[in-house]
DNA sequence: GCGTTCATGTAACCTGTTACATGATTCT
DNA sequence: AGAATCATGTAACAGGTTACATGAACGC
């Protein structure tokens, strides 16, 4: 349902084209909500079956024809009562603590090359989502700031990971381990 | 895919029921990774056919019989294997920050009542994880590191999450806003 | 000639949720 | 008598991913 309001959201500005939602998703509300394109076609259908959107075909002769959508009163209407619901936070859901959590039956020497590679993503991402926020400072529209405290938890989200994953190579180090590391000798892995 | 590696870690601290391992999964490694019951008995029966695990009736003459699962050697090089590939971040998916971004159109006093009771849920859990945690600390087995660098990410994860919570109720508040509060008057609500 | 961007869609599949279904024992 | 715990499963559906399919225009 959700892919539903969000797309809703990204109407709200305007409108826009399956395939202008679908590179919005790539950036600004996409940060929150990410969706391929042929489940936007899938799910712009069924706006325009509840009447919650509607379709207008733009007929253009440099470049294919694109598809509008435009939100509605009742698509309104639906978004605002979807806001007064109850949401469910996201829950945790990370194979990578799952290994943690085995981590006695898992390839530490591997585990660690993940955690790097991890590392680097998330100060990137950080980066990322840095220079969208610098834009939004000191605005206090209030679009600005829902969108502002929305970056903010993609910043957290990003740069404590990013700690985290410095403290458990840290902690997982072969020095830091001593005689616990369990990795499995070349040879051995070689006859398997 | 991550499910069944999920279960074959739970099966690497003994023989397990597909009833242990959900009620597992509402603890520890579930914190990581959570299935209901009907997916962990389908998940299983795909674990047998690959002969990752075998399956052994126990016969109870008190309880009902329980079918106690256990990993095979192959169910541990597969997992040796699975924890070789590089593991994708759980990416934010959040409705509410979806709702944060489209902030104009929604109803605020709601978002408000959803902060104050995403924050309390973020504060419970915080609690929750804190007390898994104190059993893990000062020990310095493998094991108990992996496990408890995971419930550090959980810990993190529900205190940010409380604390920002903390920060948008006071931007978001009435006073903090001024002018710019896009309640609808309840008049209007009503004729809606 | 080749890759990219623009533009829209369908089909098959996988994962996960909800609800249905059954039945014994133990506790209050 | 009724609720909870133990215990196993199936069926239908919802949401999301991957791959397939097509075709024009533009820059290198």
């Amino acid at each position: 349902m959700s892919l539903q309001y969000a797309i809703l959201i990204a109407l709200t500005e305007g409108p826009r084209s399956g395939y202008d939602i679908a590179k919005l998703f790539d950036q600004s509300v996409g940060f929150f909500w990410r969706a391929r394109h042929s489940q936007i076609y899938r799910e712009l259908g069924k706006l325009k079956d509840k009447a919650w959107a509607v379709a207008k075909e733009i007929v253009q002769s440099d470049k294919p024809n694109r598809i509008e959508f435009s939100i509605t009163e009742a698509g309104r209407e639906a978004l605002m009562q979807w806001s007064r619901q109850p949401t469910e936070p996201q829950e945790l859901k990370d194979d990578f603590l799952v290994q943690l959590y085995g981590i006695e039956a898992i390839d530490l020497d591997a585990l660690r090359a993940n955690l790097l590679a991890r590392q680097e993503r998330h100060r990137d991402l950080h980066a990322q989502y840095q220079a969208k926020y610098k834009l939004l400072e000191n605005s206090d529209i209030l679009g600005d700031i829902g969108r502002r405290l929305a970056l903010e938890v993609a910043l957290i989200y990003e740069r404590e990971w990013g700690d985290w994953c410095t403290r458990a190579l840290d902690q997982l180090s072969p020095e830091a381990l001593g005689s616990q590391n369990n990795v499995i000798p070349i040879e051995q892995e070689k006859r398997a």
